[in-house]
RNA sequence: CGCGGGGUGGAGCAGCCUGGUAGCUCGUCGGGCUCAUAACCCGAAGGUCGUAGGUUCAAAUCCUACCCCCGCAACCA
């Protein structure tokens, strides 16, 4: 298998980028650009969700026509993903025509195939979430994730018989022989799910009638596409989705979804569902992430505490903002970013342990060896060094950011305790020519260790791979390095550049 | 019976699924080094793993009960 399809959601443009979304996006990010780096066939998708009753009230608020709105938002996204050095393949949103004829095409199937039903509703909604609760959903009547009591509304509205596919989705996930069988994770999500998969599974409303601003069914003028439908079908729009089959046929089934936990039920359930019943695979693996706090409370405009991408950028730049939210707790759980223990975090890792590691190495290349990459024929410490990295592997497959940083730091500390040990600065004067070898080894070390912190921090990797004198982009030379990451090597003679200090101290 | 997360040396966390020397980062104390971004290296102190039971040769780890903390209104990954 030599393709990865990898996608965030698309965010919901009723508000500017947040670390939320950058978070589940760098993710993606640091995951594609590992398997790019491997000779994968890579295509991220990213993109923005942009119908829906908010977004035409949003636009509404701020005196907007819908589309001007949306498109101002929109590229509100594409800028932060850049100013985060994402490299997403493609950026699609839900309002541009091919996601409209897609969604028409795929709904018209369902409806084909006779899967959807007309039925007058009468339930509560909440308008918040934009569907339909049943009494036993509600919390003392009120929405529970909202807290605001619901609206009874009546209406003629389509339904996708979601309960016709509960044993085949239960089997699909649980059974890993069964055809559709696709992964939840982590655990804890995947036993959710199938503790409400085991409980009353209803059909779920798939259009409205009151809702102008979205994408009007094939069938049925009068009625726009509930937006969660509207919005899954963007994985498949993004890869040429109806008309374009070969390339649905190379990229589909997705292999990633990953998203945060609050909207997992969408792509665990409801859209493998949806996928099944139109005779489409379903995603091979689904990750929710978890949540997190700031400084201990959650994130909220009216406590105004919401960070964005770029005031993380503003303080620790690109790669630091990369490395300190995927390094702050595991991957999957939920956890808290902090003010303080980002500060203390970068100083530690990324200041102390990394950067002064290169300066050092630097500062004895050029004094002691002329700034030039010494001969010599050592590889104790570069053995010792790539066997620390082989972990990353594993722990990238799995999605454990965290783990697969500390393990990295850990071959970042052994670089450190080898030069140490060595005092090429007392060799210099007692033993000079036993220097070289040694700084020779810090160097391919450090070589080796480029190639596994490209995908967190691509600027960083980019520069010690040209302060070790190397031309052309170091992901040109990833395949080639983890190909046989033993046989990394530098010519001696190779002039060493030094540069300003990677990751100052706060 | 609403849902979920958590209680582990001073702080923040990992370990718990697949029982068997309690690990990491920061901090503190002592020492070393001087190549380096007041950094780096070595050593030390410090924990009855929320409480009470149970299972077991053995439990932070499995089971039961209980106590406490946090998120689940809005924005929202």
């Amino acid at each position: 298998m030599n393709k990865v399809f990898i996608t965030t959601p698309i965010y919901y443009v009723n508000d500017v980028p947040h670390i939320g979304h950058a978070y589940t996006t760098i993710a993606c990010d640091i995951l594609s650009r590992w398997h790019r780096g491997h000779g994968k066939e890579v295509f991220f998708l990213t993109g923005t969700d942009e119908h829906g009753t908010k977004i035409a009230q949003a636009a509404a608020a701020h005196n907007k026509e819908p589309q001007a709105y949306c498109d101002e938002i929109s590229a509100k996204f594409a800028e932060a993903w850049k100013s985060l050095n994402i490299k997403n393949d493609a950026f699609i949103r839900t309002t541009s025509p091919e996601h409209h004829r897609a969604v028409q095409t795929f709904l018209k199937i369902l409806w084909d195939k006779g899967v959807i039903f007309q039925a007058r509703y009468q339930g509560k909604y909440c308008v918040q979430c934009e569907r339909f609760y049943t009494e036993d959903e509600l919390i003392a009547g009120l929405c529970p994730d909202h807290r605001i009591p619901p609206e009874t509304q009546s209406e003629d509205n389509y339904f996708f018989r979601l309960s016709q596919f509960k044993d085949e989705l239960l089997a699909a996930i649980t059974d890993e022989n069964h055809p559709n069988h696709f992964k939840i994770f982590p655990r804890e999500r995947l036993n959710e799910v199938i503790g409400k998969l085991k409980g009353e599974v209803n059909d779920v409303s798939i259009s409205r009638a009151t809702l102008a601003w979205g994408i009007q069914l094939p069938w049925d003028r009068s009625q726009t596409t509930y937006v969660w439908v509207d919005a899954l079908i963007n994985y498949l729009t993004a890869i040429g989705y109806p008309q374009d089959t070969q390339r649905v046929e190379q990229w589909w089934p997705a292999d990633l979804h990953l998203m945060a936990k609050d909207i997992l039920w969408f792509h665990a359930i409801i859209w493998p569902a949806l996928l099944i019943a139109a005779g489409i695979k379903v995603p091979k693996k689904v990750f929710a992430h978890g949540f997190f706090t700031v400084n201990g409370q959650k994130m909220s405009k009216s406590l105004g505490n919401v960070v964005r991408p770029v005031d993380l950028v503003k303080e620790y730049g690109i790669d630091g903002t990369r490395y300190l939210l995927m390094a702050a707790f595991p991957f999957g759980a939920d956890g808290d970013f902090s003010a303080e223990s980002l500060k203390i975090s970068y100083n530690a890792a990324l200041a102390n342990d990394l950067g002064n590691l290169i300066s050092r190495s630097m500062t004895m290349v050029e004094k002691y060896c002329e700034s030039k990459v010494p001969a010599g024929t050592d590889r104790g410490l570069i053995d010792l060094v790539l066997k620390d990295l082989e972990p990353v592997e594993g722990q990238l497959e799995h999605l454990q950011f965290k783990d697969a940083l500390t393990t990295i730091f850990q071959a970042v500390d052994r670089v450190n305790r080898f030069i140490e040990d060595k005092a090429p600065w007392k060799l210099f004067k007692t033993a000079p020519q036993e220097v070289g070898p040694v700084m020779r080894q810090v160097l391919i070390s450090l070589k080796a260790l480029t190639f596994y912190l490209r995908p967190f921090m691509p600027d960083t990797a980019q520069t010690l791979w040209q302060q070790l004198g190397q031309e052309d982009y170091i992901k040109n030379r990833a395949m080639e390095f983890f190909d046989k990451p033993s046989s990394v090597d530098l010519p001696a003679g190779q002039p060493i550049l030094r540069v300003t200090p990677t990751f100052p101290r706060k």
